[in-house]
RNA sequence: GGAGCUGUAGUGUAGCGGUUAACAUGUCGGCCUGUCACGCCGAAGAUCGCGGGUUCGAUUCCCGUCAGCUCCGCCA
């Protein structure tokens, strides 16, 4: 390397350095070897350009290209050339030039790689995960992570310009109750103790704006020892915001400015503002989902008053229980055959309907097996409530509420990826609010918070907390796009007794309460001011607008479903030594259990 | 914890109760001065994920297991 510089990138050559002599360096995409011609494919961050290995230019870098393969690092000089008429390359971006080396350098081979190099590869993941670094060579796993810093950096001087201050948390932090299972760390100079790492940094943020810091940001890394999914990674990047003066109108004003700024800056697209809000039991009512996905329109219908008292004793029973009957019209799929009829409630079965009724419009007439336990005018009203015609395919669950909002929520989603409903270009925004503050768990038989437990209840709905907790709405919300929740948030609690008093809701005792948030407890007499937040899942997003399917495309290093990582072979054992230090003890439970015992 | 899909030369796939396990690409060698999925000739390259069972015989069928992926539960 010594004299050597590089003077530009490989993709940034165009027509108007024509004569310039240029250092290029990087690797070997491509080489095609004529015998008395050799031209190379040279790829860096910034693209690929066509280099020419000629005797008549320089017999000694000919000679060197000979013996040069894929994925060779290369240092060359020579002059940029228009390429003879006839030869340009109109795919490439440089495909008009190319470069006549002078001069070459091998900087360092390499082996042949596991897999190629090149934008759209179909490789195991596993191999793709083991040589990540190699994956990471690829173009659009490159784009990826330029388009995620991209996304960073944008919306920082966006947050810089409206007053906030990037203020860093800690990673070793307490392990409280409520939420996800807690990634531990165990402390050495206090044996037997443990740090937890952040599920999220809600409690310091709060803290920070007890302090006075009035509008924190923060792109921080994240913590939850849960199951993953191609949506969910061990660790994960929430870009988490705190303010405090604020109401919930401020809030949402502030990020619909900011993803405004961000997809017009980065992606050259202007969303529509406002965005569209709908409230929880709107959205679940209509779309049986939390964070329904609005690009296309299929909406659920209620049919439960006009089937409660019908002759079919499986939704009559269902509705006397309490539970309800939901319908989902599918236009146009009424050739749907017994097969594929089955494999529809196979399929609802997995979010726990016990069955799916269908009715088909065909155009000889109704075909249903449950048709002859209605009356025609019970039959009429059902139509006319899901404003079906003929051709299509109507579908029903009966059931508690949540799963027929599962159910035919999936199945609406389902139908709208087989139906082309939705345009994979388009950026649907949405916020979702007014959620109820809490939920009854069945298991625990106690009430937990869904937002969080330091979330602040509607101001009308206060009184409530004392009479139907489960009444009460939250002054959360949830930003969504395309069907994924990207971000969440809520104006929080700020007062002693309104935390203690959710926290009793919660099941804790005062003593519970004291030892697990006592700090926060505390802090809130000081002088806290009304405050709220919200934090966006970064990889979701940066998944969402690279057009990828999992937030695994768009980290540099992530972990596999069973939370491994395929290249460092993290996690691991450790030395005796380093268990010792920690006062801990490995209980040898036996991981090979031998096999065909009885 | 559960359900489903996948696992065959380096890679991507095909295949079948008995095969010399096929094809493409890559790799290696030879030829080739305008290619860009370069071309032509030749060669090497497989413990058919692993273990067990059924069978005269299993890569193929069955059971188990491991790994990856998708999903349910879980994820305040």
């Amino acid at each position: 390397m010594e004299g050597l510089s590089r003077s530009h990138g490989c993709g940034d050559l165009r027509m108007t350095h024509l004569g310039e002599t240029v250092t290029l360096m990087g690797w070997v995409s491509k080489r095609r070897d004529h015998g008395g011609l050799i031209f190379v494919d040279l790829r860096d961050r910034s693209g690929k350009v066509q280099i020419v290995f000629s005797p008549e230019i320089s017999k000694e870098a000919f000679h060197l290209a000979e013996s040069v393969r894929g994925e060779y690092v290369l240092a060359v000089s020579g002059e940029v050339r228009q390429r003879p008429e006839g030869t340009e390359n109109p795919a490439l971006p440089t495909g008009e030039v190319e470069v006549e080396v002078r001069s070459l350098t091998v900087l360092n081979q390499a082996k042949t790689p596991p897999f190629y190099i090149t934008e759209n590869v179909d490789v195991d993941e596993n191999l793709r995960l083991r040589y990540r670094y190699l994956d990471l060579r690829r173009p659009d796993m490159q784009e990826g992570l330029i388009l995620r810093h991209r996304v960073t950096k944008t919306i920082r001087d966006f947050l810089d310009e409206r007053g906030f201050l990037e203020i860093e948390t800690p990673m070793l932090t307490k392990s409280t109750p409520e939420g996800a299972r807690d990634y531990l760390v165990p402390s050495r100079v206090h044996p037997g103790e443990f740090f937890a790492l952040p599920q999220s940094p809600q409690l310091y943020k709060q803290l920070l704006m007890v302090s006075g810091f009035e509008k924190y940001f923060q792109f921080a890394r994240c913590f939850r020892d849960e199951d993953l999914r191609a949506d969910r990674q061990p660790e994960f990047t929430q870009l988490d915001m705190e303010m405090s003066f604020i109401n919930r109108e401020d809030i949402i004003q502030l990020v619909e400015d900011m993803f405004c700024h961000l997809f017009r800056q980065v992606m050259g697209i202007e969303l529509p503002q406002p965005f569209p809000r709908l409230s929880y039991a709107k959205a679940m009512d209509k779309y049986g989902s939390d964070k329904p996905d609005l690009r296309f329109d299929l909406e659920l219908k209620d049919v439960t008053d006009l089937v409660k008292d019908s002759g079919f004793k499986v939704f009559a029973s269902v509705c006397a229980a309490g539970g309800q009957v939901k319908g989902l019209r599918v236009p146009g799929c009424a050739h749907y055959s017994r097969k594929e009829l089955d494999d529809l409630t196979k399929f609802a079965g997995i979010y726990g309907a016990k069955g799916l009724a269908w009715m088909i419009l065909a155009p000889e007439g109704l075909k249903s097996p449950i048709s002859k336990f209605f009356t025609e005018e019970e039959i009429d009203a059902i139509i006319n409530r899901l404003e079906a015609e003929t051709g299509d395919l109507l579908l029903f669950v009966a059931d508690k509420p949540q799963v027929v909002a599962q159910a035919l929520g999936a199945l609406r989603v389902e139908f709208g990826k087989r139906l082309n409903l939705i345009d994979p270009e388009e950026f649907n925004f949405a916020w979702v609010i007014d959620f109820p503050l809490l939920e009854y768990d069945e298991d625990e038989k106690r009430y937990v918070a869904i937002h969080h437990p330091f979330t602040s209840a509607k101001e009308e709905d206060l009184p409530l907390l004392a009479t139907e907790p489960l009444k009460a709405r939250a002054q959360a919300y949830d930003l969504i796009l395309n069907g994924v929740e990207v971000g969440g948030g809520s104006i929080r609690i700020h007062n002693r007794q309104n935390q203690e008093q959710l926290f009793s809701l919660l099941g804790f005792s005062q003593a519970e309460a004291q030892e697990k948030f006592g700090f926060l407890l505390e802090a809130f007499e000081y002088g806290t001011p009304p405050h709220g937040g919200i934090a966006f899942g970064l990889d979701r997003l940066v998944m969402l607008m690279a057009g990828k399917d999992t937030i695994r495309d768009v980290m540099a290093f992530p972990k596999t479903q069973s939370a491994s990582d395929l290249m460092t072979k993290a996690p691991s054992p450790v030395a005796e030594q380093q268990l010792k230090e920690l006062k801990l003890r490995v209980d040898e439970k036996k991981t090979a259990v031998a096999q065909g015992e009885d």
